[in-house]
DNA sequence: CTCCGTATTGGACTAAAGTCCAATAGCAAT
DNA sequence: ATTGCTATTGGACTTTAGTCCAATACGGAG
């Protein structure tokens, strides 16, 4: 499916000689790593799907590291964050930490301080990256429902009778399994119970009785 | 169900004069508030049931606060922990957010960053309570499952049909639907889609067909 | 206009699940 | 030994669900 999944480790800082040290060490790691002195060189790229992390300075000319954390925030499959910094204070990492930084190292750091935060947070962007392909896989099979078909799958997983079905839709009761098999088949499910486990999921509420 | 749910504040400070003014701060806002002025005076307590949060000094004689925080991490239903500390570092304050602190106020703070922190706290406290109470309400009426129905139930949130399950356990396909009946009536659902949601929650894996 | 997908319905039939009823055997506690 | 819980089974019966088959109506795309 995938051909290759190498992580690739963004170093944002405007310092160039922290930059280029940070590339050399990442590299001797067997990382790729990729160098940006700002933010908005940064956002300039096309957005990166595949697995990695950001190491991010705090202090910067133009949009800081922290802001940047919250733009990158909102996209939903976005890369783990480790800040550094060589001015930071406790209520800012605690803010970092807070808004879901995987680490925040002051300067100076050890070597290996970052290549484990650096490993950990590889490890989380994998994880991310496995259940988000899970959710779009599904999505892509929800979208091949029809109109009629989504109407009917949030009452089938609150565990209603086709017949019942039927009333509130006003429709017959044979409508609603033809309905039914169609949702079976088109999300490859083979029971109601994978159906439900999908569509929780998928997020889909199922139609709650008492309304 | 429950008689009142005022939540409760627990201050762990050997600074008498810093617990009595936090107490005072807390009472002032409404809060029930309780001081102990050292780790072990704390843990000498009865477990606490309710809601409410912990404002814990990290440098204290004996247990330390973030050894503290280790040891109550532990038990599933601990409150919510707020660090104060005068003599903290960023690598101190990180490695208390990543345990799972709420947050951590270097001294002196604001009142009203105190209260902040609490409130939210506090908040937090609620859901976890609410979720857990969810918790053992469920795993209350499991209990109540004998043994053989413990056996059926995750071959029927996996879907398979009562014959194929009588099949799998040797039994006659009329058995099953017996124990089938009977688990939808001890865990008070009123159809599979029910069931299999009950099940996700409490962590019971469906029976696994690969195998 | 024709073709295709969507929504809808119908009949006939099979299979599965649930609902009454009642019964037996093992096993542990009283 | 009696009581009670658990696991097990049986028959008869009703209700649901799923599976064949085929058909109509509507709207958009070619």
């Amino acid at each position: 499916m995938m051909t290759e999944d190498e992580p690739v480790v963004f170093v944002i800082d405007d310092d160039a000689s922290v930059c280029k040290s940070l590339m050399r060490l990442l590299r001797s790691f067997g990382y790729e790593a990729r160098a940006f002195h700002s933010a908005e060189h940064f956002l300039e790229q096309v957005p990166f799907q595949g697995t990695g992390c950001i190491i991010l300075d705090v202090r910067m000319p133009g949009i800081g590291g922290m802001a940047l954390q919250d733009k990158l925030g909102k996209t939903e499959d976005s890369l783990p964050v480790i800040f550094i910094t060589g001015h930071g204070d406790i209520p800012m990492s605690v803010q970092a930490m807070k808004k879901g930084a995987t680490d925040f190292l002051p300067k100076p750091f050890e070597d290996g301080q970052l290549i484990d935060a650096v490993v950990k947070a590889v490890e989380k962007s994998r994880q991310i990256r496995m259940s988000c392909n899970e959710l779009n896989n599904l999505r892509m099979r929800l979208d091949r429902l029809t109109p009629r078909e989504r109407e009917v799958l949030p009452y089938i997983i609150a565990g209603l009778l086709n017949k019942q079905i039927a009333f509130k839709l006003n429709i017959a009761e044979k409508t609603i399994k033809v309905h039914r098999a169609h949702i079976m088949e088109k999300l490859g499910v083979g029971s109601v119970a994978e159906l439900v486990r999908l569509a929780e999921k998928a997020n889909i509420e199922p139609y709650d009785q008492r309304s």
